[in-house]
DNA sequence: GTCTATAGGCAGATAGAC
DNA sequence: GTCTATCTGCCTATAGAC
């Protein structure tokens, strides 16, 4: 079945968010599926090329999360409330950023998975400076734009990692304060 | 040699904050010292017996720096700079915070490795919080410590991670300013 | 596309000599 | 404390049948 190649990614996907790359073998994955791991080699021939298709995967559905949000008619409080919530729900779900944990393992990926990777985190943040931008009558901060796009990200990814560690969404809320002050000016 | 252990000690950290406990085996670690993997297990019987050990010397490590500062007569503003500085020189050699790496790594963790790790991110917290309260005259936010405390953490855990895929200091110099501006109000 | 079978390597861990 | 030697198991990856 063509589908079993969804099933993989989608198997795949969880796993590396809760347990990174080097946690996942294709053994267990395949196991996951119901198929063989020779199987799994049919669709992605090496673990990088797996590696490859779940940031593809995860960036994907990522930016059409925020073409809808960004193409609501929402102010910018809103369209932040909603980035945030993304990262929210993740944590909610005792996961980390498919991103998040790969950066973490950065020094073992592929040198093209590298660059997937960066990418991933360079359009995050021009996707929040173009929101900040398109709201210059909302945004309070004197900070420039780049700078509060950076500390949003980087942010949002610290509260992930440590609230998994202690179980609840405080890192997360403080950050949401946090952001919230910056942005608006409280 | 018992001085292989804190040999041995030193190199684990060292590859841990570069690629992670499940990056690091035996075999490569002992060659880095010089010895063969079997008297890697004579110091430490299992990985996790290795990973405590890791978990206890950066803790100790890093707090013992902590009441330097603390014990300073310095300006709040001082002391968090100096905090700040901590992470930023780890990050200067592009590793992660070997706490942060294995909050990556939580869910392959033994259970005290585990509850290490927690005392780790909890004692760091209180120790700010600490700080915070020691400099009332100084503290001009309107958020609780305790939410200070948190969003300073996972803002230098996440920049740290992102600083590492990117090359720079950028989230790390984005975070400083942030955080003296929620601090201080600017 | 999926299977069985297997190669070849590296992992953590142990036994026992020195 | 360190060594050699080895066990057992898991890993990625491939060959070839169906």
């Amino acid at each position: 079945m063509a589908q079993n190649r969804e099933k993989l990614e989608a198997a795949a996907q969880e796993m590396v968010q809760h347990k990174g790359m080097s946690g996942l073998s294709f053994r267990t994955l395949a196991a996951e599926v119901g198929i063989k791991s020779s199987s799994v080699h049919y669709h992605f021939p090496e673990k990088s090329d797996l590696g490859s298709a779940l940031i593809q995967r995860y960036s994907s559905e990522f930016f059409a999360q925020l073409d809808v949000i960004a193409g609501r008619d929402d102010t910018l409080n809103a369209k932040i409330k909603s980035f945030i919530d993304i990262f929210e729900e993740v944590g909610r779900q005792n996961k980390l950023c498919l991103c998040g944990m790969m950066a973490a393992e950065y020094e073992q990926l592929s040198s093209s998975n590298r660059q997937l990777l960066c990418d991933y985190f360079d359009n995050t943040e021009k996707w929040l400076i173009k929101q900040l931008e398109a709201h210059k009558e909302d945004y309070e901060s004197t900070s420039n734009r780049k700078v509060i796009a950076r500390m949003i990200m980087s942010s949002l990814e610290g509260a992930l990692l440590l609230d998994r560690i202690q179980g609840g969404a405080r890192h997360i809320g403080a950050q949401r304060g946090v952001i919230n002050q910056i942005v608006f000016g409280r």
